[in-house]
DNA sequence: AACTGTTGTGAATACGTATACAGAGATATT
DNA sequence: AATATCTCTGTATACGTATTCACAACAGTT
């Protein structure tokens, strides 16, 4: 590897020169410039991140973690669950950290760490920042983490700190707007499945979905409303239970794209048809949806306004470092209306 | 942050020693390493792995990148396309490099990099090694790659070079597999939609086709023959076409899961009934394909032999630097039955 | 002519670690 | 008893960069 030593020697100037027009300081003078240009050219120089890191003690990489359970893995921890949404938010914010300078590292924690040693841990490869997908505020490590005050955003969890906020979409509105959309089709009686019951996102649909009821003078039949977990299966074993119990419900919320493909099963084997016996509404916008028959009227998250968001927030407390930190991001999501909710049957 | 020296003043030793109890040097006295782990305790303290990686010239990083498209981007060239099998893979090298004790890094790269520029910054990084997911062999980028002779492990290519090796499943098995599966149920015209023309995959799958056909006697139809994007929206439209002109097969073959949904779907809208008009038969074992009605027959692949390969053959490599590198791994595919495909209709 | 301020450069140092080298003490070998 | 070997520890140095300090040259001001 080629060093600002080497280059300095063809050049015929000292090490910290060749430094200095490396990193732009105005004082230096246009021939000085031109010659250690000329040798960084002619030798294929490229400054060593690490000893550029080591000196300074500050880096240009972002920490990415997916927090979910308790492993504090990336991918690892996408189950069936939300993988297929999350993974485009994964897209934008590698697209927006690569395209403003950043790498993005997905460390290695080893086995029973300390919450304190997950943040040194972090620290020891001088990351600037994290990104922390979907975390419990309850975390031992984001507490941690929040203590260490290194810059972090949230993806997804209403975490906030002295360096720290949060991305999420505005799961209140969405659910209202999709509410909405049902009881504009003249639907009374709707069924809604909801996602584990600790979760922020789940708890803010449902939250949501009552506000509309409530504004049409609908009380939320408490035996319509189930919880389930995040997956296809989950989803269908719960549908199914319903199913058997009652059907006398016009549409049914799920509490995303991926649920609602098995409720649609569910909904297949006691033989109703979607949408002209049941409409069928739910939350995400994968593509997938778009495709399946028939295609899933859904609320659209923006997935490039939570991925980029969250990098351009936490570039801003990096470089902004010790001012306040930047308020939360609420992204607002849209009603993409398609083929699995139609006028309610009378 | 405690360094080194702190813990040595804490322990009345030297920074060497200090040093040397943590890399687990045996010279060293039992009580000198009891009195160093104790003010290691004490003080939290944790190796620098900036600095560390500076003396070493080297690191437990590995560099992480998706290569199908002239920009190297990982997660941002995920189309529809195969992103919901390539996740999977993705999960199993996290999983796989974590617990052998390896960071995994998503590199920036500055835009307009010469190939020699590409390979610096992944040096200038100190990178230990490289996995990228299907490049082409073409790709001027990898050519510098092999030149420099940075341990790396391709996916999904057969890429080989003094310091790098590759991991594939077993296309051409699996597409016979698959066509011996339709040919046994009694279908004697079977169409086939690959993939694009440029990829190995799809013409290792339409080559194993070729062989079953050929051992049983049946000449592929080469109007049977549709290549298309790997996209669904690609694969409706050729599927379309191809159902236009003409429906006297009984069977049809996708190249991938994601595209056979494409297929479905123009199926559907031409009247045909998977399986008892028409039989579809496609690779992968995405998860969806389990859960769409009918659900698919498929070639499953083997995520997790993919991807954990794919980091032990590197690290294998990374650690017996100068020696041969480990032949490529062909992974085996699993031909997995459900309900779309059944006997020909006589 | 003496001072100040500005601009440009090189020498020296620091970042935190691993390791080569040297030396001291203990043990084994002759 | 002398020497060689082994075990342990500390001192000093190197990794490649950014940056402080010192100093020189020069311009502008009194």
């Amino acid at each position: 590897m080629v060093t600002s030593e080497q280059v300095a020697r063809r050049a015929g100037v000292s090490q910290a020169t060749v430094s200095r027009v490396i990193n732009g300081s105005k004082y230096i003078s246009a021939e000085m410039r031109e010659r250690v240009l000329a040798a960084i050219n002619e030798l294929g120089y490229e400054p060593d991140m690490i000893a550029r890191n080591l000196v300074q003690r500050r880096s240009r990489v972002i920490a990415l973690n997916f927090f979910a359970t308790e492993d504090a893995l990336t991918f690892a921890k996408f189950g069936r669950t939300s993988k297929y949404f999350y993974l485009d938010v994964l897209k934008y914010i590698e697209l927006e950290a690569v395209s403003s300078g950043y790498d993005l590292l997905m460390p290695f924690r080893p086995r029973d760490v300390s919450p304190e040693g997950y943040v040194r841990s972090l620290q020891t490869r001088s990351v600037a920042g994290s990104i922390m997908l979907v975390p419990s505020p309850q975390d031992p490590r984001i507490q941690a983490l929040l203590r260490a005050e290194l810059p972090s955003v949230f993806i997804g969890s209403m975490i906030q700190g002295r360096a720290a906020t949060y991305v999420k979409s505005d799961y209140i509105d969405g659910a209202r707007q999709i509410t909405e959309h049902l009881l504009a089709l003249g639907h009374k009686r709707i069924a809604f499945l909801a996602g584990s019951e600790a979760s922020l996102s789940s708890m803010e649909r449902l939250l949501g979905c009552h506000q509309a009821l409530e504004q049409a003078g609908i009380a939320l039949d408490a035996h319509l409303l189930r919880h389930s977990g995040w997956d296809m299966e989950d989803a269908y074993k719960a549908a199914s239970q319903l199913l058997d119990e009652r059907h006398d419900f016009t549409a049914i919320i799920a509490a995303s794209d991926v649920m609602a493909i098995g409720v649609l099963r569910a909904l297949n084997e006691h033989g109703l048809h979607v949408p002209d016996d049941i409409s069928l509404a739910s939350f995400d916008g994968i593509d997938f949806g778009e495709y399946i028959v028939p295609p899933l009227t859904t609320m659209w998250q923006d997935r490039e306004a939570i991925g980029r968001g969250a990098v351009q927030l936490l570039i801003a407390m990096i470089e902004g470092a010790g001012q306040e930190p930047p308020p939360p991001l609420i992204v607002p999501t849209r009603l993409v209306v398609r083929k699995s909710t139609k006028f309610a049957p009378s």
